[in-house]
DNA sequence: GCGCGTTGTTCACCACTTGGAAACGAGGCC
DNA sequence: GGCCTCGTTTCCAAGTGGTGAACAACGCGC
């Protein structure tokens, strides 16, 4: 956030999370910048984190997963807003074999209840795997 | 770019192709903003992307594509902003040959359906073939 | 032993994908 | 105008894949 002196010429910032105002500033309008700049930076940064006891982090909430759906939510998480197969995902939580097709089903429900309140979400691509994304990402303007 | 009101509140947009000043403002700073916003625009005008798991990006947002979907959005993206003949694309979906003539119109107005979303379009250009472009590539100056 | 969370299984149901058919409309050509 | 082609849109049917509820078994802490 850049303050620019009265006399001096407009700053072009290209970076997304710059900004400038000319003074004298407004106060409103320069917290309102600032609120616009975290706001950006809140969702391009924020990463949600698995540590070392299962517990789920994500952007100050957190939760804890039964021991599947920590696996689970590992390889999700690594590759956080892409896709993972159902195989990936398979190998991962049952490395000798999982029991059924259709337990991965079930545990991927169950991670989806239990991520709801961190805003996180699991979304399906038909035939190709799970993505973890936030739960508003394309909701964005 | 909004022109705020000299006692309005300020506007939070977070997305980084929107900004706004506060009226009364000096020329130089509106069109230092407006320069900002073009030159963003310039950088994140880059094509859609179709990614390695079938998801089709877009300015931030995606969809899942259907595999007949996936090959000809295929088509379509590698020459984003020209045509691609019916033929071009009937091959590329069905490279064993097409099922019914129809069959290309069906599948081109579902995904025609899918991609509002991610503010893209399909545009007929007649007995020449499709275009997908921005949605509102010639609404701009 | 008891209660609780975790795990795996089954099953009914729903949603998506695809191709086929047909109605409809817009435009060009005679 | 009449006719034809091209494109749009809706409907249907079959196959497949994902969802979610119910249930039983297991293990662990108290």
């Amino acid at each position: 956030m850049l303050l620019v002196a009265p006399d001096a010429p407009p700053p072009l910032p290209v970076d997304p999370l710059e900004d400038w105002v000319r003074l004298p500033a407004d106060d409103r309008d320069l917290q309102a910048r600032m609120a616009t700049l975290s706001a950006r930076a809140d969702v391009d940064l924020a990463q949600p984190d698995l540590d070392e006891d299962g517990l789920l982090r994500y952007r100050g909430r957190w939760t804890a997963l039964s021991p599947v759906e920590r696996l689970l939510a590992s390889a999700l998480v690594e590759r956080f807003g892409a896709v993972v197969s159902r195989e990936g995902l398979a190998r991962r939580a049952w490395p000798t074999g999982a029991p059924t097709r259709n337990a991965l089903d079930v545990h991927m429900l169950r991670l989806r209840r239990r991520i709801e309140g961190l805003s996180l979400e699991v979304r399906t691509v038909r035939s190709r795997g799970y993505l973890l994304q936030d739960a508003y990402a394309d909701r964005r303007p």
